[in-house]
DNA sequence: TAGAGGATTGAT
DNA sequence: TCAATCCTCTAC
């Protein structure tokens, strides 16, 4: 597992940066799957691009109130369930979301439950990524080194090949959405379109 | 308590 | 480009 401390960090976009190469594993009703992480994005409650903008909080967002190293998993569009790492200390809402995986074990699952056959399009993307992995809002504040969801050490990939880019679906945030926070591989097939 | 809108996706 | 779909937040 990957040491709480790691998470607890104040600078959200380093630690969204370390997380491409890592591993997600879940274990849910008796289905493991995993995938190596190759897309993120930071959120700071600094910026207007985050829930928890300015320190807001509210029912949905409490748990990025809550220390590092815990899922926060809400529902986008009324449709997708998206999954994010918190990050920071008590009381510092900072999440980074998790965009795209690189599936490992249990892809056999992961068809079954999208029913998308198409290799390359079962976990590129926020919303498709949790469907794979078995994700849902019941998640939500869950520990990263638990049972049913943990994040692992995996190769890390060299720094010249993680690139940075402006955040997706955020224009509301004005000059904030213009921050290059979102963090991909170089080249990478699984990354989201 | 009503109304607007969203850290998306896939089809047109 | 547009609808699906429902929870969350804000304003009244």
């Amino acid at each position: 597992m990957i040491d709480p401390s790691f998470y607890q960090k104040s600078d959200v976009v380093s630690i969204a940066r370390a997380l491409l190469g890592m591993v997600l594993v879940t274990r849910i009703n008796n289905l493991i799957t995993s995938g190596r992480i190759v897309e993120t994005e930071a959120y700071s409650y600094k910026e207007r691009g985050c829930h928890a903008y300015q320190g807001k909080m509210t029912a949905r967002n409490e748990v990025m109130f809550g220390e590092g190293g815990h899922a926060y998993v809400y529902l986008c569009y009324g449709i997708h369930q998206m999954f994010n790492v918190v990050t920071n200390v008590k009381g510092k809402a900072d999440a980074v979301l998790v965009r795209a995986l690189e599936p490992l074990e249990g892809m056999e699952h992961m068809q079954e439950r999208t029913g998308v056959s198409g290799i390359h399009r079962i976990t590129s993307g926020p919303g498709k990524l949790t469907r794979a992995m078995g994700i849902g809002r019941e998640h939500n504040g869950v520990s990263l080194w638990s049972k049913s969801i943990s994040i692992e050490p995996g190769e890390k990939p060299s720094r010249r090949l993680i690139v940075a880019s402006r955040r997706i679906g955020i224009d509301y945030a004005g000059n904030d959405a213009k921050l290059p926070w979102r963090f991909t591989l170089k080249g990478n097939v699984w990354v989201s379109k």
